[in-house]
DNA sequence: TTCCAGGTCCGGC
DNA sequence: GCCGGACCTGGA
């Protein structure tokens, strides 16, 4: 199955760019392949000259519309460059990583995978997430992979600090507990967060444990359309006080989020991605 | 061994 | 309100 996108679109830099942490790269026929679990099916995609290939173990035109809402192949990548694009130092991320989107995950698991990155790496958030799957998801099997759904927050809310603590969590464990109690409880509706306005939703989540401004712009960013939101964490504290703002290293992140926002406005989350994933590998 | 990694929380000024 | 330290764990 095919999905046609406009340019520039690349699968790569969108999938290895931080925002999600279930795809894992496979090299196929001399081309790239990724594997993932995109709304309880194992999804196989991969890039051709003008077209997205998929292969999956749902029903196709499902899956298809999925893919489409998840890499948010709705979006005006122009326009958006065109807005941020405000000097030479973001023009040249740009340039680099042209085609890097941002991606509409499920806010639940994006959610707790943002919870799970307060002062880890990649590589072991990637682990703590694949873990609770395998731990608490349902067996998915398609073409000789195995893989496991992301459980609910129900599922989720019915285990303990010292299992999720196994899993490897550490001190995160009780915040992915308490926050997975309230959202299968109904008390903070993440869906409803994508139709209130940034500021509104970034109040909302911070009330999480374990979710503070880093991590709600995170979710925000990445899985609820608010394209303002501007995560600071090390990496973009870094890039904004070398090359920005007359900040120092102790500047509030807030001030600094302050700053970045009404310098690069409505697409402000775009920069950052691209600010982000330009100095990350820089080093 | 020590230090650090996509931060958040808590207690003391 | 702001500031510093603690916090699980695995890898360098």
């Amino acid at each position: 199955m095919l999905i046609n996108y406009t340019f520039p679109f690349s699968l790569q830099y969108t999938l290895e760019s931080g925002q999600s942490f279930r795809w894992k790269k496979y090299c196929f026929n001399e081309s790239l392949c990724y594997e993932g679990v995109v709304a309880d099916n194992i999804i196989y995609l991969s890039q051709d000259l003008n077209s997205i290939r998929i292969e999956s173990s749902g029903n196709s035109k499902l899956i298809k519309n999925h893919i489409i809402n998840y890499l948010k192949l709705d979006e005006d990548i122009n326009r958006v460059y065109k807005n941020i694009s405000k000097d030479i130092y973001i023009n040249s991320a740009i340039n680099k990583y042209r085609g890097m989107r941002l991606l509409r995950q499920d806010p639940w698991e994006c959610l707790i995978s943002f919870i799970c990155s307060s002062n880890s790496n990649i590589k072991r958030i990637s682990k703590n997430i694949e873990d609770i799957c395998i731990e608490y998801g349902n067996k998915i099997i398609f073409n000789g992979s195995e893989r496991y759904s992301f459980p609910s927050p129900q599922i989720l809310s019915e285990t303990s600090e010292k299992q999720l603590r196994n899993l490897g969590l550490g001190f995160r464990a009780p915040y992915v507990l308490e926050s997975a109690k309230i959202i299968s409880l109904n008390q903070i509706n993440l869906e409803d967060l994508r139709v209130k306005n940034y500021q509104d939703a970034l109040d909302i989540l911070i009330k999480l444990p374990g979710v503070g401004d880093k991590v709600a712009n995170c979710i925000l960013l990445f899985s609820l359309d608010k394209d303002e939101a501007f995560p600071v964490d090390v990496w973009i504290h870094r890039v904004l006080q070398e090359k920005y703002f007359d900040i120092e290293n102790k500047t509030n992140n807030i001030k600094v989020r302050l700053l970045a926002q009404k310098y690069f406005d409505r697409y402000a989350g775009y920069a950052n991605q691209y600010l982000f994933h330009n100095r990350r590998l820089f080093e």
